[in-house]
Formats: structure tokens, C-alpha cells, sequence
DNA sequence: TATGAATGAGAATTCATTCAT
DNA sequence: TATGAATGAATTCTCATTCAT
């Protein structure tokens, strides 16, 4: 975020060959080169290769959750809020598709070490508990928090990866959003809405 | 499935190691010696590592299939079978969990080539076939039947890893799988159904 | 001693370059071009650089110790048995330059591990016990044990080095032999022996 | 001994590290750490770390002949001399185990350059005379003078290490150097004075 | 002089794969 | 088929040294 230019010149070209060959197909040396600085360079700023791993994946995880901090300020009703966050993020991931893949690579192939999953879950804490108290109010079906967390999740990245692989525009992504933050809104409603 | 000894103890070797340590991490003498070979002998059943992924999640992607067709058959009104298949493989990757993550890991990773991607979807195609008639029947809501069969993936991930993390019983895995599937149909039956 | 032909070429090979270029200036590639196997191999036979040290201490270590333990026997009075084990030491470090050299490298550099150390101080106990022995009964000056035997190393050590530096020959080192053993024991007679 | 504050206590740094991890184990930039300055400044006092080895050995050996050289002046008859050198060199390494068992690392390690070693051979000069002159006189054993300054080495340098391995005091050291010089001036002695 | 980020040649070690038995 | 020692290309990481500031 505001890193040393050849810090962040190797974290992109990091994300660039993590993303098209995978984590293990590429070298460190590759990744120097394509940042554009000597081996050693790296090893000044990542220990070890998976201290690059870890830090990417913070980062990525942290510009993920900016999409929410950033203005216009989430507000109105719960409901209107949870479709915005819905929204956000699933424009943030298919307009970012090798971060978000990425992503996926990572958290998928036990890469990442505990520590930073600590970190990061402290970091959505907030999320968590405002989607609890939504669920403590009514909002939100009632089911155990963790499994609707999961839902939620499963949802998004199914859908982010169907934008990503069809390569919608925009404005399609756009389209996709609304109606998947519709079914989604529908589908965790509490259950009194289900028709009997 | 119906391997030479040597070959199945390998292919469980594999499984019980790649899901443990992550494919890259998992060297071709471990898994010898897990499965109580010398290190050649893998290379007499599989010509490269990478082929012995291919078979690995060739095997395991029909094992999850074989669930479908076994005994008793699938009938009844097309939303009874839709939740009974829901049902199926939800049970099947709670209870194989190893195998289930594995999964996840080899897809996501770029890992399995193209050749098995495609001899996999043809396995699955009558599946593919019997949802889009689902939809052109209107049992189904009527988004795209890629986008349809992502969220349904994403919905049974969410859940099958939710179940996993949670090391849900038996009894209760079937009492979620329930719950889930009650959800998923409502959720993607058509939209007359939905709220005004 | 009875080592597969590659590890032992691997420990010889060791003992020359070690010898030539110091300990840290020889690289494993090097030593298993020297002994005409592939890099790799060497790391069959010795899992670190360490190990093949440690290994390569204790088995010089020991060589010189079979000196002492070959025949004819070592018999007679304490006096010539004292002597004896002197001349052979003194002669087969003379011998053999490299590995004596080598292994004053390796112990003054910190080189071998502790639990070699411990190894080689089991495997010369029974030398230790035996000059003890000799100081009890009185054949040799009281001062502490440890101090005896350090000294009486010193100068071994001091008189091979002197010997391998002017390059003597054969028959010049066991003239040296014969007068060192001399000075050495009445060095270390008991005092009562001294001049007053 | 009369150095710039930095490069002393780079010296110094340098001492401490080597014979704690040995001359290849300790890298540039930690002793720059340890002496509390920049990786840089090293190399503007040594332009390489060989060089470094080199003044870090003169320094030590010409702090050992800078023992004799102090005041009270060395003076008496040949053996009160030579006891007393004894006693000032055994005194020095005991107090200085560091610096001392560093010397014998680097010597034996064929560390220090060929330039240096006879600097030193020269700073010594005068000594390897005095002792060939007392030979000739008569008042030491007739014996190549070479092999007579390598069994003096050898005697100060075990007692030395056992002094240093047991942890003798100041007390303990100055019994010991009675002793010992006793001991080696018998020894030493012209062979007349040898029992029959 | 002093700094310390940057360099890149070099080294130890790994591991998929081969092949003689 | 089965074995497992041997191979050697490939990879991560180290560190003495440089140089712009």
C-alpha cells in the first residue's frame, strides 16, 4: 500500500507470475527479473519465499476489504448495505481476476501460514460481527454464523469465477451483480419469508 | 477401482499426502514409501508425477459421481432428485473430507490437465444436460446455466467445508444436508416463487 | 573402513581437497567431481556437509587409533609401551600429512559436532584409564591427568608437524622417533627423577 | 593499537565473533552489527575480509610479543630468561583465551596470507635468534632449532588450552606457569643433564 | 568518511526420473 | 514387474562487495 518501489514492483510481478503459472512453477528468480531487480533484492524485503506469499496475500486481502472502507460510505438499511457489500466486492473481484484467483491458489493450497489467517480474520472482525448482530436482529436467517459466512463466501467466488472465466464487461458484471445480490438477499432472508 | 495392489496403495499414498503436506510439498519417495513401494515402482504405474494427479483426480471426481448411480436410483419429481443429488454429494465430501479438499487444491492449482478437465466434463455432461432441461422446463430459475451450476459448486464447497472444519457427525451432516438443500431449491427455484 | 566403494571415494576425495583448500573453501561439487560422482550422490552417503566432516573426523580419528591396536601388540614395561604408543602415533601422523593436518583443521575450527567429540573420547578411554593407571602406580609425573595428556598431545603434535613441514623421510622420522619418545618420557617421569 | 574508534572496534567485534563461530561462519555485515557501525565501513578500513583476517592476526601476535617487550625488562641468566618468556606468553593466552585460540584457528585454518606470516617470522626474529644462540652456547638441548621452537609451541599451546578448558584463575594460571616452565626447562636442558 | 540498499556470483541441497540388476 | 542407488538440472538463499547519497 505504501511500500518501497522495488518492494511493490516485486510483490506485482509477484501476483503476475504466481497467477499464470503457480505458486511453485515460479521461481524467485523469475520474479526478480520480472520486477526488474537482482535476486538478492528480493531476500531484502521477503526472508523466504513464503514470506512473500504471506505478505501478498495480505495485501491482497486487505484491498479486498479498502473496497468497503472506501466512500461512498456504506449506509442506509441492513438490507441495503449487505447487497452494497455483496456488490463491492464481487465488482472488485471480477474487475481484479488474477488477484482474486490468486487468492484462491493460496488459501486452497495451505500456503499461507497461520499467523497471517489471524491477522486477516481480526481484520474482517468487524464483518463478522455486524453480519451476527443482523442475524441477532432478525435480519438474517438464523443459521450458525460460520455456515452463513460460508454461504456467503461459497456464493461470491462462485460467481466472481463465472464472471472471470466469461470475461463480462463491465457493465455485465454490473448486471450480475444486481441480481446475485438479489437472490443472495433472498436466500438468507430469515426463513419466516420462505414460502411454506 | 480396480487397480493393481500396488498401484491402489500408491494412489491412497498420494491422497493421504498431497492432502496433508499440498501436492508441491509431497515428494514422489514419500509416497512411495507411504505405500510401502520402492521409488521406482511409482514410475512403473504412473510415467511422470503429474500423471499420477491426473489419475488421482480423474479417480476421485468418479468415486464423487459413483454416488449418483449407485443404488438406490435416482426418481421421483425433479426437485426430489435434485435435492436427493445435493444431498448425495454433500454426504460424500463430509465424509471424505481428504479427498474433497484435495479436490479443491488440484482444481484450483492448475494442476490437472486439460485432457482429464475434458474427459471429466463429458462424465458429467448428463448432468449438465438434465439441469438445462430443468431450466427449460421452467423447474429451474432461468440465469445462465454456467452461472447456475458455479453457485450450486459454490453452495455445496461452502457447506461440505463448513461441515469438514466443523467435524460435523454423521447425524449431523445429514441433518444439515437437509437444511442446505431446503435452501439451495428455494433459492433457485424460479423466480415466480421469489417476494414480490 | 568398509564403506561402499562411492563413500569412500567421497570420503577421499574429501581428505585431499579439505586438505588442499580448507574446509569452507571446498564446495560439495568439487568433491564429488574429485571423486567422480554426481553432486547428488554425495548427498546419499552424508545428508549435510556436517555429517560428511563428522564422518570424515571420526574415521581419521580412528585410523590412528587401529595404529595402536594392530600388530604386533603393544607389550612389555609401561616405560616401552609408552614409548611405543609415542613412535606409532608420531609415525603414522608423519605418514599420513593430510589427514593429520585435517584434523588439526577441523578440531581447532569447530568443525565436528559435539557428539563426535563424545564418540572419540569413548573410543579412547581405555587410553586415558591406562595413563591414569600409570600415574597411580607412579611410572609417570602426578600433575592432573587432563593436563598430562594435553601436553603429551602438544608435543606429538608439535614433532609431526615439525616433521611434515621439513618433509622428512622415512628413515629421518624414526630417528626423530626414537629421540622424541626419549625426551618425552623423561619429561614426564615422576619428579622424583628430576635434577634438583 | 593506536586505531580509529571504528575499525578498533571492528577489531574487536571481529575477535569476539570469530572465536565464537569461526572465521567462515561469521559474515561482514555482523560484525559491522557488532561493532555498531554500517556494512560499508568495514570495507573502508579493510578493502576485503581476507585483509581483515590478516590485521586481526598481526594485531594479536605482536599483542603477545608486546608481553616481552613490557616493562620489567627481561633480564638474568639465560634460564631465568627463558622462564620468564615462558611464564609471560603462558600468563597472556590464559588471559586471553579469545584472542589466543583465534590465533591457532586462523594459523591452522591457512587463513592468513603467505605476506603476513612472514611479518610475523620477522617481528620474531630476534627471539629465534636469542634461542639458537643459547643452543650453541650450551644452555639448551642441541637439537634442530626449529623442531626446538616447534616443542616449545607445542608445550605453551597445551598447557594454554587446558588452562583456558578448565577455567583456571589468575592463581591457579601462575602455579601452573611455575611448574610448567619448570618442567620444560628441564626438558630442554642440554642432554648432559639427562639420567643415563 | 559513513551509510545501507542493491547486487549477482556462488553454494548447499532437493528431487523427479532413470536404469542396471 | 520391482528395486533403490545414482543422476544432475534446478532452486532457494547467502553474503562479500559496491556505490550513490
Amino acid at each position: 500500500m505504501n511500500h518501497p518501489p522495488k518492494k511493490q514492483a516485486l510483490l506485482e510481478a509477484a501476483i503476475e507470475l504466481f497467477a499464470k503459472d503457480g505458486f511453485w512453477q515460479t521461481t524467485t528468480a523469475s520474479i526478480a527479473q520480472e520486477a526488474g531487480v537482482a535476486t538478492g533484492t528480493l531476500f531484502t524485503y521477503f526472508p523466504t519465499k513464503n514470506d512473500l506469499i504471506d505478505e501478498l496475500y495480505l495485501t491482497i486481502k486487505r484491498e479486498a476489504l479498502a473496497e468497503l472502507q472506501r466512500e461512498p460510505k456504506l449506509q442506509g438499511s441492513f438490507e441495503a448495505v449487505f447487497k452494497e457489500i455483496h456488490t463491492r466486492l464481487l465488482k472488485w473481484g471480477s474487475a481484479n481476476p488474477k488477484k482474486f484467483l490468486l487468492m484462491l491458489q493460496l488459501r486452497q493450497g495451505n500456503q499461507v501460514s497461520q499467523r497471517i489467517h489471524e491477522t486477516i480474520e481480526d481484520d474482517w472482525k468487524e464483518g463478522y460481527e455486524w453480519i451476527k448482530l443482523g442475524q441477532q436482529e432478525g435480519k438474517l436467517a438464523s443459521f450458525p454464523t460460520n455456515l452463513l459466512l460460508s454461504i456467503i463466501h461459497g456464493h461470491l467466488e462462485a460467481v466472481i469465477q463465472h464472471n472471470i472465466q466469461h470475461n463480462l464487461s463491465e457493465k455485465e458484471v454490473a448486471e450480475v451483480a444486481t441480481i446475485s445480490s438479489e437472490i443472495l438477499w433472498r436466500y438468507l432472508s430469515p426463513q419466516s419469508k420462505s414460502p411454506q
